[in-house]
This record gives structure tokens, sequence and C-alpha cells, in this order.
DNA sequence: TTGCTTAAGCTACAATTGTAAACTGTACTT
DNA sequence: AAGTACAGTTTACAATTGTAGCTTAAGCAA
């Protein structure tokens, strides 16, 4: 569901959502700048920006203390899938193995991503 | 490389790339039109634009003829792996491994799918 | 209480994207 | 030769995105 809010989270909001889903609580702009001051040199202007654009997009929901906290409304697995759905509609034809194979062919899999998917498709019936 | 080229094909954009890297030979404007016209409902203009926008980043090459003839400087492989690239940078940090898990853990693949892997995955040295 | 700091909201502005019309020149029709 | 149609080029225009300043109001320091 959802098919348009979640892929209208862009880069720069993304950068925004990372933290979100990464902190246990609900967040104040103080520290959502903070952080993203330091990582990515934005200005608190456009920390704030990006923060009610993700509200208005329904992703970012705010809750009134004595000032906002903001948390996600969607959680990063949600997304992630959303986005790799999407990915496999727009280029693969709707076919997941063709995703998969398309990995395995343009060696995008390390040693260490190949080891972890023989283990996870090891005979697990 | 050209990190930047690939990235830049837009949804739009991809519909003229999917003619073109489905096509054996180098199309004229008229033949892409006649198409994209019927599937998207797109005006003769509309079309045009795309062409010219993908001529100028580079991922479309124009062939004077009696009239030019387009065809697709990067192969289909190359964006869709660069794509995928792409993803696993932005949200799966990096890891092909974690975008597969995605994929099992929400159930994005289909039974076909899970032997596909299974079999690609088989302890094969 | 008065002012300073700053959160929250509003405005800005260029680049990109989706969508397309207007113009221009050339080739084909009559 | 004159007209017409359309390939190619230029321009348009709103929505989105990246990036950020200005304004207002409220809480805290003095």
């Amino acid at each position: 569901m959802s098919d348009n809010l979640a892929s209208r989270i862009t880069d720069s909001e993304l950068e925004v959502m990372k933290l979100l889903w990464h902190s246990k609580n609900a967040l104040p702009v103080t520290e959502i700048r903070e952080q993203l001051q330091k990582s990515k040199g934005w200005e608190p202007a456009t920390i704030k920006t990006l923060i009610s654009r993700l509200v208005s997009k329904g992703v970012v929901r705010q809750e009134k203390r004595n000032v906002y906290y903001y948390s996600p409304v969607i959680t990063e697995k949600d997304y992630s899938s959303w986005a790799t759905k999407d990915l496999i509609t727009r280029i693969y034809n709707g076919k997941a193995s063709e995703l998969i194979a398309s990995l395995v062919n343009s060696n995008g899999l390390s040693q260490d991503d190949l080891a972890e998917l023989r283990e996870m498709f090891k005979v697990e019936e």
C-alpha cells in the first residue's frame, strides 16, 4: 500500500529518515540537526525543510511536547522492501529472480555476500 | 562508472530506453513515437523532448541518415546493475545480501524464485 | 520585564522532471 | 514552383527536489 507515499522519500529526505529509524525514541529538531549538520554539512533551515516535507508526506509523525518530537511512521523495512519492489517493477519486469540474476552476473556480490547467501538458502525446509 | 550519467535516466526517459534496448536496430523518431504514443499516450513533442534529453545525457546516440536514427549507448544490463547497485548503496548499507534478505523476508519472492535461488546458491564449488 | 535565542512556519530560488506547444527548415506532393 | 507535413530545435510551464533565508512567536537569561 501507500505506493506513492513511500516513493516520495527523496535522497535528502532519506538521510533524515535513516536517523529517525536508527533512533529508539522520537527526536527533537535539535538532535536531528546536530547529527545531519555534522555528517551532511546542511544548514539548520535545510534540515527543517526536509523534516516538514516528510511530515507533509505522512511518513514522519510529530508530537508536541515542550517542542516537537519526530518519529517515523513507516518502518525502514517497509520502505526498503517497497523500494526494492519498485525497482523490480521498473526494470526487472516484475521478476525478483531477474534482479538476483543480474546481481550474480554483474559481480555485484562480494565473497561475504555469497557466503551469506549460501547459508541463507541452505536446504532449509 | 558514469555514476551520474546512468542515474539521470528518469522514469519517463526509461520508457524510451526500453524501446531502444529492445530493438535490434537504431530507430527513427517516427517509430519511437508510434510505439510510445500508443502505449503511453504521450504527445509527439513529449517524446521528442525525452529523446533529446537522453542524447544530451549521453545515454542515447544519434546517427544522421536521411533522418536521425537513435540507439542506446549503455546496455540495459549495465543500467540495471547500476540501478541495483545504487539501491544497495542507498538503502542496504552497500550489502547485496541485505537486499536479498529483505526480499526473502518481505515475501517478495515467489516459490519459483526461491527454487531458483536455492539452485543458484547450492554449494557449487 | 526586557531582550536574546531559537523552534516553527513561510518564502525563495535554481535545477530537474513531466508534459507539451511554437518555430524553422527541409523534403515530398501536386 | 508552391504548398504541406513533419523532423529537429527552442521555449514553456508547473511540480518536485536540493538548499537555504526571513519572520514570528515563545521560552529562558539577565
